[in-house]
DNA sequence: GAACGCAATTCGATAATGTCGAATATCCTC
DNA sequence: GAGGATATTCGACATTATCGAATTGCGTTC
């Protein structure tokens, strides 16, 4: 890892949490000197990805973030091809639902469709979500299993008082989600909302996003018609990606211990 | 300019406009060795600014890109306050509105209220259009003649055969922008789509945004009630921003020949 | 209105760091 | 199964980023 661009991009990290900061500010939080990161911060002025706070001395994110972003969304395969099964999937279950790829210990959401009863909701892509708290999340840990174990290692935020924290009930969920291709979570990330996800699978056979639907507490359980739509809905976004079975296998059994030969 | 953050920026760069490439790809296109594209790649990578490409050798842009860039919009106190005031232009004159900041030569589009006719339209947040072929841009620059004089050096991007692409024409309308908070432009970036563009003034006077109205160029000229509900809507976002005078005083002077003292 | 103090910025010496070419591994093609 | 091309690893070298000190600029106080 080059050292240079790993500051930078921690630089972007902290303005990303603190939204504005000044030199100093940034300096301490990063511990380095001040002028390594001024020259960091004028590096990424220079392109755009810094922008200073108007008439300040503050610096916060920049407007070349947005423009990468957009093309990031549209270089997005699945995104392109998830978004009309999507759309149908949330036109007939009367609710919204998501598609989000892993972002280390997080889902990001590339793509949302609001709950068609024309209400005012805020739009989600762009949000992300720990992924231990969400049912997206818990399907792409479950077959990401080496990546999991190192999460489940370290200690887990409780964002709700039902965020589930503990490793080992987070360890047994996995299992039953790769035996049946769905996640659950209920009120883990925002209390009064419950969803359920699936995932989608590619051509080589890897889940590489999830598909989810959002459902109101109250309206917990989902009835199955939920539940198959949700199925569906994944098989279909995966068949157009080429994927050959759905649900996918279970991911590569962990390798027992003897050394690989 | 950090050498190596200079170069990372120029490989998300390269990445924005094909997509999909390869190291080798890569290195040819920024003439450099492929160790060191490949070092950079990898420290991107890192970040989640850079991802693999599914089962693939090549890289596209990263989703923490994505959520830089929901954070750079919730940043924007300009956006914040502006929303609420482009959405009521939009009803009133019945055409859709943008809110957009400059970035380098062109200018991107950090919110857009599409036209209340219930048509559905494509979402341009995150869009970027050449400055001098954009009201916004024109807006923007007229502003900053500092930047505007180094663009008029260059040469201009034609888009549509209507793009003024004559650095004395855009230097001409410079003037007339200063002179009445108001520019404009037809069919110069899209066919068949013209545009009218106010400036946006915080508490220091800086013009730090534009907002605009998308005309159907069959419409053309828009009737003197929305030229006013633009220039209303331009007033209230500075007004609410802390703006004293409304449109901006003309930006300083370009000095004069003679040394300053 | 002047002086203080803090924060940003500039500068230059130092050595740590990234860079690059060659070697190796891996993937895809024929 | 062999060949070519591409990605990846490695290590020596000198370029390059880093850091501390000095300077400038700004906001605040008296």
């Amino acid at each position: 890892m080059i050292q240079a661009i790993d500051r930078a991009a921690k630089v972007l990290s902290s303005l990303q949490g603190a939204r504005h900061l000044g030199i100093t500010e940034l300096a301490t939080e990063l511990a380095l000197p001040v002028s390594t990161v001024h020259g960091i911060v004028k590096s990424l002025q220079g392109h755009g990805l810094v922008a200073q706070e108007p008439g300040g001395n503050r610096y916060m994110l920049g407007p070349a973030l947005l423009k990468l972003s957009n093309v990031y969304l549209d270089t997005l395969d699945v995104r392109a091809r998830a978004m009309r099964w999507t759309l149908e999937l949330a036109r007939r279950t009367g609710l919204s639902t998501r598609l989000g790829v892993q972002l280390f210990d997080e889902v990001i959401i590339i793509h949302h469709n609001q709950r068609p009863d024309g209400s005012q909701q805020m739009p989600e892509t762009g949000l992300s979500i720990p992924a231990h708290a969400s049912a997206m999340g818990k399907v792409l840990l479950a077959y990401s299993p080496e990546y999991a174990s190192g999460l489940l290692g370290r200690p887990l935020r409780s964002l709700t008082g039902a965020t589930i924290t503990d490793p080992a009930q987070l360890a047994i969920q996995f299992v039953a989600i790769v035996g049946n291709g769905i996640a659950t979570e209920e009120d883990e990330a925002v209390l009064g909302e419950s969803s359920i996800a699936a995932p989608v699978v590619d051509t080589r056979g890897n889940v590489i996003a999830a598909v989810a639907i959002v459902v109101p507490s109250s309206e917990w359980p989902p009835d199955s018609s939920v539940l198959n739509g949700l199925r569906e809905t994944a098989r279909n976004i995966s068949r157009e990606l080429g994927a050959g079975t759905w649900p996918p296998l279970a991911p590569q059994p962990i390798l027992s211990t003897h050394p690989q030969s």
